[in-house]
DNA sequence: TCGAAAAATGAACATCGTTCATTCGAATCG
DNA sequence: CGATTCGAATGAACGATGTTCATTTTTCGA
C-alpha cells in the first residue's frame, strides 16, 4: 500500500506531490536523511519553497512517503520462497544485499524518528509489518508446533536480530567488518538460529531421535 | 578509558570541559541527541557560547565524550559472570534493562553518526569493543572448539543481534511490543541461539548422543 | 607595575524548517 | 467580454541552530 493521495497523479496537486516525492527520494537515496533540504527539494521539483507545505504537513510526512517507497523496493528485492530449508538464509542475505546497495535510504528507514506527539500513520506500519511476515512461512516449517501468534512474534524477533547484525556490521566507525566476513557471519548466525529451532523441535516433538 | 584531557580536572580548562560535558550529558539523558543545543549547554555550564569551541572541535566531539560516559555506565550495569550457563541470558536482559531505563542516551549511542571525513577516535572504539568482549567468555563455554578470532566475531554478531531485538522491540511507532512480551521474546531468542550453539557442538563433537 | 600572550566573550553569519502577507490565475457572474 | 471573487502558489521574512572571529578580559612573567 502507498500513501493516500498518491493514487491520483492526474490532478495538479497530485503531479506536484509526485515531483516533490521524487526529489526527496533522490536526495535521500544519494545522501540519506542528512541530505534532505527543503530548498533543494523545491528547486529539483521546480516549485516554490512554500509549495511543499501545501502538499505535506512538514518534512516528516514527506520522509514517511519516501520510506514507503523504500519499503516497497526492499520488499521487491526479497527472493521468492523455495521451501527447501534455505529460505531464511536467502532472506537474510537479500536483506544484507539491499542494505549494502541502498545504504543511505535503508538507514533513513530506521534513523528517522518523528516527534512523539504525532503517531505513525497506519498505512506505514502496515508496510513495515509486511516485511516481518515474510519470515513466518519459513519459520513455520522449522517450528510447526507454534501457534500463529507465536510465529508472528518470532518472525519479528528474528527480523530484528538480522537487522541488528546488518546494522552494526555495516557500521564503518572502527573495526569495519571486512566485507566478505560479514556475509559469513550472517550465514553462521542464521545457521545457529535454525539449528536452535530444529534442536528444540527434535528434543520436544521427537525425543529419543538417533 | 575516557576521553583524553579529562584526566586532569584541576586545570581551568579541565573544569570547564567537565562542566560542558555534564551539561551535555544532562541534555542527552533527558531528551536524546535532539535535545542537545549549544546555547543551552553554555547556559547550563555557565560559560559563553564560544567557550564550547575552545574545548571541543565541534558538537560531534562533545557527543562522543558523552557517549563514552554512557558506555561506561552501560558496562557497569552488566552483571558479573556466574559461569552457570545463564550468563548470556543475564547479559541480554541487563542490556534490555539499561536501554529501557536510559533510553534517550542509549539511543544517542547508535543514532549519532559523525561526518565521514573524520574517523572515530580510537579510544571510543576501544570502549565500544569492550562491550562486545563481555560475551566472549560465555560463548566460549558453549563453543569450546572455536578459536579466539572466531569467538570475537561471534561475540560481535550476537551482540548485534540482541541489540537489534532490543532496538526494534522498543520502537514504539506501531505495534508497540507490550512490555513484558519483549522480555519473553528476548529470553526465547537467546535460548534459541544457545540451543543452536549447543546442538552444533553435540552433532559435531559428540555425534550419536542419546 | 606593566605589557604581551592567552583565553573568554557574544555579536554576527550561514543555513536550516516553517510561516504568512501578498500575488496570481482561473472560474463565475453581470 | 470585463469585472469579481476566491483558492492556490509564491518567496520574503522569521526563529532557531551550529559555528566563527574581532574584540575584550584575564593571566602572569619580567
Amino acid at each position: 500500500m502507498t500513501a493516500p493521495g498518491q493514487e491520483t497523479p492526474k490532478s495538479r496537486k497530485g503531479q506536484l506531490r509526485e515531483r516533490i516525492i521524487d526529489a526527496a527520494e533522490a536526495a535521500i537515496a544519494a545522501q540519506g536523511l542528512a541530505g534532505l533540504k527543503a530548498r533543494d527539494i523545491a528547486s529539483r521539483a521546480r516549485c516554490a519553497l512554500g509549495a511543499i507545505y501545501t502538499v505535506f504537513e512538514d518534512l516528516d510526512e514527506l520522509i514517511l512517503c519516501v520510506g514507503a517507497r523504500t519499503l516497497a523496493q526492499l520488499e521487491a528485492s526479497m527472493p521468492a520462497q523455495q521451501s527447501d530449508g534455505c529460505d531464511l538464509q536467502r532472506l537474510a542475505h537479500a536483506y544484507l544485499a539491499y542494505a549494502r546497495k541502498e545504504e543511505p535510504r535503508w538507514r533513513a528507514l530506521f534513523e528517522h524518528r518523528l516527534p512523539p506527539e504525532k503517531p505513525l500513520p497506519p498505512w506505514y506500519a502496515q508496510d513495515r509489518d509486511r516485511l516481518f511476515s515474510l519470515l513466518e512461512a519459513p519459520l513455520a516449517r522449522l517450528a510447526p508446533s507454534e501457534d500463529p501468534a507465536a510465529l508472528k512474534r518470532r518472525a519479528r524477533t528474528l527480523f530484528s536480530a538480522v537487522h541488528g547484525v546488518v546494522l552494526l556490521g555495516l557500521e564503518e566507525k572502527l573495526a569495519p567488518t571486512p566485507a566478505a566476513t560479514l556475509e559469513a557471519q550472517l550465514t553462521e548466525f542464521v545457521a545457529t538460529v535454525t539449528a536452535g529451532l530444529t534442536a528444540r523441535r527434535a528434543s520436544v516433538a521427537l525425543p529419543g531421535w538417533p
